[in-house]
DNA sequence: AAAATAAATAAGAATTATTCTTATTTAGTA
DNA sequence: TACTAAATAAGAATAATTCTTATTTATTTT
């Protein structure tokens, strides 16, 4: 009757390796790695396809690291490292969610609070040895 | 001897913009508002100054909104509120600075932790009436 | 004061991440 | 099988940022 009937093999492929990765990649990093998978995938798709899981929610830009963007499916507010030295970014998954911080923010504001990102940045311990 | 001879002018004008703003500009914002009281600045001076400072760690890019990065001369980590409907970038004195929040991450993490954002988005007061 | 210097700058070219346009493909529907 | 509409590929277009080169500026040295 509607929008169930078209080809999201692409699209699906997409918010899949997103929702199965930890690396908090970006457009390019996507694209190269399905691309050894679906030959014929495009650039243009992935970044179409990241901005519509954006309008829908699903996924969100945590950071800009280097001068790109970095993307995430876990949409819950959750603490970020981001290495200075190797662009890595990583879930701070000991520190206790900033949840509360929302809430803290959302009543102290006249604002409707509908994100929030905490991120560290510095260097990770490769980088740190691979220095010293 | 040495690094005490040159023109500091503009750099010096780019520095003390930012030092004496709350309003988390962007080079852009910064060039054209400097360009009124020094008509022959020009914004590679701008972009050149502000990576330097960056390097200083006289300031930092505190976030990327809409593609743009802003710039803040507080590089204490403090808290922002980014309006996703106009861009504007808000210190949040209210809430208390996630200072606290550095040392927890610095301990738990075997890496070197040097800053720290913590930003909320939403719809800022304005944007929420406009629309309404 | 003149010449030599070195950093700071202006102007515009170059780069690059991202978005947009258009024609094509694909899958579902009649 | 023809029709429709969304999804896509390819590449052009856009825009923020960086880079290059020649010029200016202030300082140092002679």
């Amino acid at each position: 009757m509607e929008a169930s009937h078209k080809n999201f093999r692409k699209r699906n492929a997409i918010l899949s390796y997103l929702q199965c990765t930890d690396a908090h990649p970006s457009a390019e990093t996507i694209f190269s790695d399905l691309k050894a998978q679906i030959p014929d995938l495009s650039i243009g798709t992935v970044y179409r396809n990241l901005k519509l899981f954006q309008q829908q929610g699903l996924v969100s830009v945590i950071a800009t690291v280097s001068g790109v963007e970095r993307f995430d499916a876990n949409t819950d507010p959750h603490v970020h490292f981001i290495c200075e030295g190797c662009d890595a970014v990583v879930d701070l998954h000991q520190l206790s969610t900033p949840q509360a911080l929302c809430s803290e923010a959302e009543s102290s504001i006249g604002c409707a609070v509908s994100g929030c990102q905490l991120s560290f940045t510095g260097k990770c311990r490769t980088c740190l040895e691979a220095q010293a």
